[in-house]
DNA sequence: CATGAATGAGTCTTCATTCAT
DNA sequence: CATGAATGAAGACTCATTCAT
């Protein structure tokens, strides 16, 4: 077991994943060779396998790190709880959240961007039984919305479809941009032009 | 010159650009093997390369087809000529054409949403430029709409960004999900949550 | 049967022969591609196979070709004929018609002289087999000149290679320099620098 | 940094470029694979990557040390130092250390004799020059003999091709036969041979 | 534990040869 | 006879993984 908590491990087992995280966001994962990571992170061929057991196992462990934190930080929207905040604060904080997350590193959100084709079946499934997953979730937000008369009818499967690649090209334009933007403000316009459109009245 | 026509041998490189999609669509392009290719296509090894230079060339070809197909679908929304129809009319033509090609082909569509990571600098950076244009047309199209009053006030770089990723995100769906929708409800149904958001009022 | 002399048919193998003659002499027989030989030939790729088996049948039929030509110009050197001319003047009529052979055809003495390396093994051995006729006939030439006190005592194995290779390496020169020189001076200072050495006594 | 010592890896280095010697001698270039190579010095394919760049690049390094070799055995032959031993003493001596030191490598020998045709251009090149070197070395030898006095007026350049021609003889002589004579007999016949020739007066 | 030399399965690509038209 | 499209064996090279030190 490496989980064991030597401060030492520990500090080594995260310099293999930052390394591997950053390659793979720049070469995808087919491009980026044990070679690439090994001596981002300074270490020899042998030690990597000492910490994972093969290249799949970093990306995987990246990939559920990554999704782990993401979920924690997107839940169902309470409507009925009378001490809950209103849906709409509640939807602005999750999506808030989740930019924040994922813009802060760069690495992680190319990875999770273009993390489409791993020979790794696993790893693909999970990502789109995560992305799925959040589908649902808006989905069934969309549904209780229509159903508590505060949206107007519409195909929640087809809209949380379109909403969650709303975001996913969000966050496309803040990562390839360099360029800062206030992500208040960014969540702001999103979110506006989800919930009332782009048209005038 | 045999380059134009001989129908036998249009046909086969059909058999061969119609294999090599497919694996591309299943396996990315680093998990396509020329094997697999000509497996699929029933040809021998060597016969692949008497119709394409390489691996990169099929996916060229592909992407440059793809593309070329796609920007001849889509333009600049004319609003001063008189004689063309209405801004919206147009760009449910060319929202619809655009899906209606893509949906088609299956394959086709995976390829355009995965292909990211090709170790073919050159294919990466045109799909990166056909994405950048679609988002530039999309653009001015926001800020003329703005102009002439017929949109609110928003960020038309962010606003572009997020109806790219909402129309990647439903093409996504659509060829996830193998049920046919009807692409005409479809159509519909995204324009009028980008134009008029899910708000009731 | 080919070899029954249509004159067409026999011109086209001429055809071949010659592209083959370049294309060996330029790239070696490796580099040589069945390709680069039609192509100079002007010719489809099938015809190549119905003139020559393959292309180790082309490189044999050229080499036969010039190893039967050159041997018909060197012959055993009599000297109790009374009839026949004197030695030196047999030999020197030998090495210039050698000389002449050789030096017309640029592309053939070039595959001539590096011929080495042929996977096909007959046409390697053919070619050790004349390189050795040639040491044996001009080693009993040495040997007899020696027993008839012509020539000083030596050792007439060596001396044999010594002045094939200074055959060669002559004809290199004449071969790589475009310079066309005199051959008859040549063939003159060759066989002084054999016959008496460089030294001035 | 390896590159210098570690002797297990020198020792390494060494099976392979003896078994890369050897296959390239009996095969040419083109015929050695680098299967041949890595079951003559038994080690597995990845190994040989791990000491050398390509097929080529054991070519090169093979034939770069060679002709370095060779050229530090060969030098301009000193007249009017009064402090060097005499011309002919000098001359003997290169003479002789060149053909010690190709005898002794036969597999060796045999690649410089038939490396002419490399796809690599630049060992074919290097190997040309290195050639084109050594006649010019002979052909001022022949000029300042000329000079002094000492040879009889010829044409330098010619006779310097034939002389280069003649050790290249003997040494495929050498080569070919597996008896072994006794070197130093053959240089001076060589020598005899060049410097008075064959006639008995 | 760390190291990095060694491994060999797997990839793309070339090219001599065949054969249906 | 001529053609050239099709074939597939063979070759060079890469890279994830193992293991002796």
């Amino acid at each position: 077991m490496v989980s064991t908590a030597d401060p030492a491990k520990q500090e080594r087992r995260r310099r293999i994943v930052n390394a591997a995280k950053e390659v793979f966001a720049e070469a995808g994962y087919h491009g980026a060779s044990i070679n690439a990571i090994i001596e981002r992170a300074q270490i020899a061929r042998g030690t990597f396998y000492l910490y994972f057991e093969s290249k799949s196992a970093v990306f995987d462990s990246i990939l559920e790190q990554a999704l782990s934190d993401l979920r924690s930080r997107i839940h169902r929207i309470a409507v009925d709880d009378s001490g809950a905040p209103p849906p709409q604060v509640q939807l602005r904080a999750q999506v808030l959240a989740t930019l924040e997350y994922v813009i802060r590193d760069r690495s992680l959100a190319l990875l999770l961007l273009s993390a489409g084709h791993t020979p790794d079946a696993e790893a693909t499934e999970r990502l789109d039984q995560f992305f799925a997953d959040m589908r649902d979730l808006l989905q069934r937000a969309l549904q209780t919305g229509m159903e508590l008369g505060l949206l107007r009818p519409c195909q929640p499967e087809l809209v949380a479809a379109a909403m969650l690649g709303m975001i996913r090209g969000v966050i496309e334009l803040l990562v390839r941009q360099s360029s800062v933007r206030p992500i208040d403000e960014v969540v702001t316009e999103m979110l506006t032009v989800a919930l009332r459109g782009v048209l005038v009245a």
